[in-house]
RNA sequence: GUGGUUGUAGCUCAGCCGGUUAGAGCGUCGGAUUGUGGUUCCGAAGGUCGUGGGUUCGAGCCCCAUCAUCCACCCCA
């Protein structure tokens, strides 16, 4: 058989895992700077957490595990007659895949309350999968880095996520754009215009506004038939760029008015002029997950094209559907897989994120071979990544390896050097040899 | 889930109107060179032409199906 991988997933090889784990440790370094604790979770999920949270495009998207066993002896008879899939699969399988990090956190909080103290602050960096069709960008197993924070209403949160993410950025090299809302002036706005039940209707359609332009929105929301009053009064209040200008519209929204004020005071405790990365309020941002229902953010690349590398947003209840009510969470995830493809098309993974052999040893017959040896084990004791050449082969054959293996130095051993207690050190950059002692060696690889 | 693209050696790709034994470059391996890699020269290995069916005297090429890929939509990281 032809060995294969589904569709959607990848292999990474040493250099791959290498530049990854420069970048998740990048990412790592600042959640752990800005006080967040690392948790882990199941691959899988019960269904019955994950089902309902992504709205019916997630439904769709989420990896269903068969049952172990005779699954089809408790099948849905009627379900499986009528070749329903959606409804037989509640019968034949009760675990998925995670699809986020959010939903599975949000879980994890009701299950552990008693053991956490708030505002619980968390990390966690695994992989999550979505049966979507693969393009640029988009795979079926990708890694989120999340932060959310848990048990605080405080605006103050929504500041620090924002500056999380624009120290990682600046520090991955990446120059982008953090992009943010608020689903309360989202709603202010369907309020405004006299149609708050055509809500989500209205905020897919304008979400589409930098791709489709303003006659593009106006045509997506009268097919979705929300009367042509209402996208008048919305594409009003749409070309306002000032969150301020945008409170006498509002007069009438309460929750319009309580969004302007969310934000004002996010720009209380964040001032743009000190980030890197340029922070732009966005009217059109919507996002699809259901579960936002404060500030919301998405952070695009620039200078690439590829879709959002990360997003987030406050989340009000959805501790409250796993039984815990009145825990307010709000969380950033960054999309390691669409950063990775970034970097790698900018370049800006640095020499360093490579190369972790540092020398090679090479001997010629038995005798230095078991002497190289010996002096392997000083060196890694010394704290140097070396290896040694599993045998003495041809002196072509073992330089072929190192070059091969991007080894910055070699050690070669022959009879000559052992009796002198030395090794002749390459530079396999410069090509320059010189002979040195065992201790000598040491000192030359810690520079 | 919808629409399109491309599947030929490890990789990137040629392959004429359907016609004999499917090619190149790079890479790999061996040698030139028994203490010197990355350069050069010589040689070799490597293919169920994605898979399954069909049309044809004859299919890498045409048709159908299927799988995978990439791209767009939807949605999203």
């Amino acid at each position: 058989m032809k060995p294969s991988i589904p569709k959607g997933t990848r292999d990474f090889g040493p250099e791959q895992v290498s530049k990854r784990n420069y970048m998740f440790g990048i990412i790592r370094e600042v959640f752990i700077r800005y006080g967040y604790q690392p948790i882990e979770t199941p691959t899988m999920e019960l269904l019955s957490t994950l089902t309902g949270k992504y709205g019916e495009e997630g439904d769709r998207l989420l990896f269903k595990v068969l049952n172990n066993g005779d699954f089809l002896s408790k099948a849905d008879e009627e379900a499986l007659q009528n070749r329903d899939s959606r409804k037989l699969t509640a019968s034949i399988a009760e675990k998925g895949l995670r699809y986020d990090l959010t939903v599975p956190f949000a879980r994890y909080v009701v299950m552990h309350q008693n053991e956490l103290s708030f505002p619980f602050k968390r990390y966690q960096i695994q992989p999550v999968w979505r049966g979507d069709r693969p393009q640029r960008g988009r795979y079926q197993e990708f890694y989120q880095c999340d932060v959310d924070v848990v048990g605080s209403n405080s605006l103050m949160y929504e500041a620090e996520l924002v500056q999380i993410y624009d120290e990682a950025f600046r520090r991955l090299g990446i120059d982008v754009v953090i992009k943010f809302n608020n689903r309360k002036v989202l709603f202010g706005i369907a309020e405004a215009a006299g149609i708050p039940e055509h809500f989500m209707a209205m905020t897919m359609a304008i979400d589409k506004l930098d791709k489709v332009g303003i006659e593009g929105v106006r045509k997506e929301m009268l097919e979705r038939s929300i009367p042509e009053t209402a996208t008048e009064k919305i594409e009003e209040i749409l070309s306002v760029s000032n969150p301020l200008d945008l409170k006498p519209l509002f007069a009438d929204s309460p929750t319009g008015l309580k969004g302007i004020e969310e934000i004002e005071a996010f720009f209380q405790y964040f001032d743009p002029a000190k980030a890197a990365n340029e922070v732009r309020f966005d009217i059109t941002l919507a996002r699809g997950l259901t579960y936002y229902t404060g500030c919301i953010f998405e952070v695009q690349a620039k200078g690439v094209q590829m879709g959002s590398i990360g997003g987030g947003g406050r989340y009000d209840n959805l501790t409250g559907i796993f039984g815990l009510e009145g825990v307010s969470g709000v969380g950033v995830s960054f999309g390691a897989d669409r950063i990775y493809d970034v970097m790698e098309e900018l370049n800006l993974f640095p020499a360093e994120a490579l190369d972790s052999l540092r020398l090679l040893f090479i001997a010629f017959d038995e005798a230095t071979h078991r002497y190289a040896f010996q002096l392997l084990g000083q060196v890694r004791a010394a704290g140097i990544n070396a290896e040694l050449y599993p045998e003495p082969a041809k002196m072509k054959k073992q330089m072929k390896y190192a070059n091969d293996r991007r080894v910055p130095f070699v050690a070669i051993i022959g009879s000559e050097e052992m009796a002198a207690g030395e090794v002749t050190l390459k530079n396999m950059e410069t090509g320059e040899q010189v002979r040195v002692g065992a201790e000598n060696l040491i000192e030359q690889m810690k520079k």
